[in-house]
DNA sequence: CAATAAATGGACCTTTATGTCTATAATAGT
DNA sequence: ACTATTATAGACATAAAGGTCCATTTATTG
């Protein structure tokens, strides 16, 4: 369904709102349980895709960029692994612009669904929802702020 | 969203559909712009999830094993590349068994929505829908009954 | 039986996704 | 200014998906 390179992302996006302060790359990883070197990878696309923002130096780190009432869940697939959108037919056939076959346009209504639920869903549901965020990562010592 | 593997699948079995007699693997590949060698690949495991019915030597070649009406979208993608359920926690916790967290379970309702909007789609759907099924694939004289 | 036409199975190659490692650049504290 | 800490960038490694090729098997026809 989605990417495990989303997945990752989605992971450290939760952590930083339950977090609500600056978390180093290392705490993100240990708490989400993502490679390390993996992660810096995707925490660079978030900071790209101006969903955190980094900080080097001591002290230093990533924070969320936004509240997480504004961050959506597609907002946060999307900066490291954009669903592609077929629009166009994968066969090599010219000439029917937007019109699908019935194939085709199963596919894009189901992609469509997709982002529309991903669209509505925001970081802040998912930390709010439950006194179980993120799969009970534990908040220790060393994680917490 | 679905994988290319998919794609190759649903397109074969459209045509096969639309042409309501066997088609060696190199006419579906021809007629699907799918790559020959690959296609029989594909059609390999058409055929061991009993979709279709394979029959080798001349005159042989690929037939629907069922009717139309009777095989979903859904059966076609899980014959070739099973959609992946996210029944347990990415993260290694334990003990909070379908109690998903609110990220995962967000994940996994929207998978369950494209299975179902896939389950309630037969091909027999996507060729009465349309003069143009399968984006148009012409029959031409080569790969028509 | 010989020849041809097809699918099957397996080995192999290529590309993309995922993951690792290291050197560099920026920041803060001393 | 020096050192420690942190993100950044890029090279590299591994795994998985996608794709090619060929020898073998099964079937049909003459």
């Amino acid at each position: 369904m989605i990417s495990q390179t989303a997945e990752y992302a989605l992971r450290a996006m939760v952590f930083l709102a339950i977090r609500e302060s600056a978390a180093t790359g290392q705490e993100i990883a240990k708490a989400t349980q993502v490679p390390p070197g993996y992660l810096s990878k995707v925490m660079q696309q978030l900071a790209k895709g101006k969903l955190v923002k980094s900080q080097r130096g001591m002290g230093g780190g990533f924070v969320l960029a936004r509240e997480p009432e504004k961050v959506s869940i597609l907002d946060i697939v999307n900066a490291v692994d954009p669903i592609e959108k077929l629009l166009v037919c994968p066969l090599g056939v010219q000439g029917h612009g937007l019109n699908l076959c019935p194939l085709h346009k199963r596919i894009s209504e189901a992609t469509a669904q997709v982002e529309n639920a991903f669209a509505r869903s925001t970081l802040s549901e998912l930390i709010v929802e439950s006194k179980n965020p993120l799969c009970s990562v534990p908040l220790t010592p060393s994680n917490r702020a």
